[in-house]
DNA sequence: CATGAATGAGAATTCATTCAT
DNA sequence: TATGAATGAATTCTCATTCAT
């Protein structure tokens, strides 16, 4: 990016400032309506009055009601995706494979913990745009690549072995957080088998 | 100006043929028009007409459209429970720790290999009523505990162990055929990795 | 009417007897409805539900929903035509004036004292036909003709004075035993104040 | 499906102009259809047509049905109230008690003329909130106090004596001037003896 | 650009009535 | 005649979207 001359600092781009500001009002508006009183609730209308914002303008900054969703669901799609960058960072290269499995599934839960109720609505209720379900997915294949990196030398096949790491846990952390009806049990104790399941997978894959 | 709720609404019993034959016909057009057109086609008229029925009979079989989502997702877990008890019957008792991955996940995947769009469509939009919630729920805890039996004696905390099974087996597989965008991979290959897991996991628990 | 033959006793004109049977089990379940759930519950299956009768069979005896209707309202104006006629065979001929006060409330009070339920919602709620309106002002138009007469000689232009105390009995007797929302007071200190008010005027009259 | 049930539901009051004027037409617009088609014809696409306005708009400024119901007995009622407040400011303090029956009779003989159609619908087939049937019992409440203070010191139980002569007149002008199918004869002359009466009972309580 | 009043297609549901058996 | 399953026109109400100001 060409550096920008320090003059006109203060009104730089304001129309895009203020594009940008409105379209994060309205998600977050959004994001809270379909959080608190789910899919049901969710009318344009209802979003653009808590935003503070006219209807008129929500159609200004949105396409229509889908295009809101898809903003929403970007969003939280993108907060994990930061959550789990940062989390990368913490761990040693090439982590011990004990340190993996934790760092995988704490990561999974903290995951699940960020905002649980538009998590849940997002994935139950909300119909997603074939974009959404793509990004969610791709986001799933980079961390298995980098599973896969970590576990170069150290199992057979560690693509594999890394996809089936990220899916398992991030399957059964959603199940228990975010689906569960209070029946199965305590989710600690079994995140701490899951734990103990997925070590023991890969001693045996070394 | 809607009459004052106080009928008696009995919804006549299916006893007869006739009535039978009619809301079968109305729940099997009714889970056509889910798997094929989302929730968003989903609606009262569509069902009658796809059903060749009039409206007024949809509503002399179906309280309100509530009813036949009940009665479509009832069918649904039915169909499940059914395969299961055909699974379970031809398991050897008590199975081998192999044995018991191998029906498992093959379990798993016919499971969710019956009406997948429907499934999808059910796991992911349509409101259930608790009632339907906790039917799976129930299917799922029977399903531990009879894995719990089989594993008795041969790992400690069978309990906690055959919850795990059940709910990986389940959620991954759920995933990998119902969600899954075409991103992961050979399910196949997969669910023969996750054997491997599993049986990795149940010799280290022995 | 010509005498009948004793024979064919048990079997004389069944049609006809069953005919009425059927028509006086739906104008009373009919009137039970009405009275117990007012217009909004008064529906065609729920009379002959309650009829214990088919919905065909009340088409056979109904031409439709005002019909029905129709018997109903003239089951009770008979009632009540019925009841004036015994209190008029009560009274002395010619009765004395404060006779006539006395009877005329007590029997307009009478008279809404029977299924006052069913009178409430039949003249607040139900679209009664003209022909219903015709006969209830035939009815007090009769009384009044009785009245007068038994005022002849009495007062002067005795119809009219007959006429105004049919209709002021009738008219606020109404509105105090089915209109009154408890407000005005206890209806039988205010009839009272009615016998004066009506004896007064009476004495005046003369 | 009707969405759950939790909208703020404002229904924006009437401050600008333009509300007042929608507000206005609506209501305007259904009193005419049901003095003119009675309940039957009152549809609320109907009402929203004759309105010149889209149904849409009803349910931006009525909640429902029942409430443009409620508007329609509410200025029905204010009507009235209006009348009453000018015949009062008209007469001398204290009223002779002739001057007091004149004005009560006239008074509600003007009451009635105000729209009898719509005054007659209104009383035999619509169904009004409780909120209305209070509004009208206090307006008699209301009216029975003044005529009360009127006949202060005139009549021993001026209360009782009042409620008596509110009611009377005005159940007795409902039935001739709304009610009545044309059987009872000249109204005007009827009115013109239920003045005597009323004159002659007052007579007789001082 | 912003506003928000207005729109109207469309959804759920009811119930008087019919007609094949 | 009796039955009652079936019908479908009609009704209430919602909410995504537009457009005149």
């Amino acid at each position: 990016m060409p550096p920008v001359k320090q003059r006109r600092r203060t009104t730089r781009q304001p129309k895009q400032q203020r594009s940008k500001a409105m379209v994060a009002a309205l998600t977050i508006a959004g994001a809270r309506i379909l959080a608190r009183e789910g899919w049901a609730g969710f009318t344009t209308n209802a979003v653009a009055e808590r935003a503070g914002v006219s209807i008129g303008s929500f159609y200004e900054y949105f396409r229509d009601k889908q295009a809101l969703v898809d903003a929403i669901a970007d969003a939280h799609v993108a907060q994990g995706e930061r959550l789990l960058e940062h989390a990368v960072g913490l761990v040693a290269r090439p982590p011990a494979l004990s340190e993996l499995v934790e760092v995988l599934v704490e990561g999974a839960i903290a995951l699940h913990a960020d905002d649980p109720d538009l998590h849940s609505v997002l994935s139950s209720q909300v119909p997603l745009s074939p974009r959404i379900h793509k990004r969610v997915a791709r986001l799933r294949s980079e961390l298995a690549d980098l599973v896969s990196h970590a576990l170069q030398g150290q199992v057979a096949r560690p693509r594999l072995v890394a996809q089936l790491l990220v899916d398992v846990t991030d399957a059964i952390v959603h199940r228990w957080w975010v689906e569960d009806d209070g029946r199965t049990g305590d989710p600690r104790v079994l995140a701490s088998e899951l734990k103990t399941m997925l070590g023991a997978y890969l001693k045996h894959a070394r």
